[in-house]
DNA sequence: TCCATGTTTGTAATCATTACAAATTGAAAT
DNA sequence: ATTTCAATTTGTAATGATTACAAACATGGA
């Protein structure tokens, strides 16, 4: 988990995307979250380093990075859309208690994109969602 | 697929639900439409046979449905929530170009419910959602 | 330095949904 | 038939996520 700032630049720059220092933070931030936040949960944490930070300009940044690829999102809450790293070729779990997303790993034809096409429509994306209660809350 | 109101009221006695002539409405919108509308285009829809019918209703009603599982909302847009009959034991593609969502049956351990725990984590509810072009989109 | 373009910012608008309280309905009790 | 009470419906106002938009800012080349 080393991400260090000259990694992430250049990840930006293969997408032919200028590494602003919004841009370099937002993805910085969403790699080391790892929970999945959505855009206002970036918004506030990156306020705290860059107190003239925008919402929009997460949008914008966050449009930008799907767009690329480099960053996926997911509606699995049906409130906000949630933000996670590097194409959706995994799947999601919700936990329906703390709110967190977890990635999760299945195997079949659907999960790993082996179908292209079902019913005579033509499948570009398949998103697996699961809810229920994590590891963690079951626990406490 | 043949619907009378006979059938639908019955539908809701059975919930112990007062089978309302708004929610008699409703439930036949719904099992009629086929297509997962959103609560608007319910709405929108319902309002013309009762003029005073109220966005609220429809939401009240719609998640009344859902809790008694003759009803499953969906996700899957990230703009809207979508309904469809019944539970939600199937997976669903949306179309990119017409909005259309459409019912898929898909097998495997994961779509099946087989799976009620990963990596310790407890599984209660799975969606399958699939986005591309519709067959009927494909060809024009 | 000046210019052009891309980026960021703040504010206002939009859209789905929820909160809330008043009005209405309907069935049971008198 | 009238009263009563709870459930249901309704309309309006609030909320929260997201988008639209235009002004301000930054940067690199002529």
């Amino acid at each position: 988990m080393i991400t260090n700032m000259e990694q992430i630049k250049s990840q930006l720059e293969k997408q032919g995307i200028k590494p602003t220092y919004q841009r370099l933070r937002i993805l910085e931030f969403l790699i080391s979250a790892g929970n999945h936040p959505n855009a206002d949960t970036i918004y506030e944490n990156i306020a705290k380093v860059i107190p003239t930070m925008s919402r929009t300009t997460v949008y914008n940044t966050l449009s930008l990075f799907v767009e690329s690829a480099l960053v996926h999102g997911i509606t699995i809450t049906g409130a906000d859309v949630r933000y996670g790293i590097g194409e959706a070729n995994h799947h999601h779990f919700l936990c329906k208690k703390c709110g967190k997303i977890i990635d999760i790993e299945v195997h079949c034809p659907f999960a790993d994109g082996v179908t292209k096409e079902i019913n005579g429509h033509q499948i570009q994306e398949i998103h697996g969602y699961f809810k229920g209660i994590c590891k963690d809350c079951i626990q406490s």
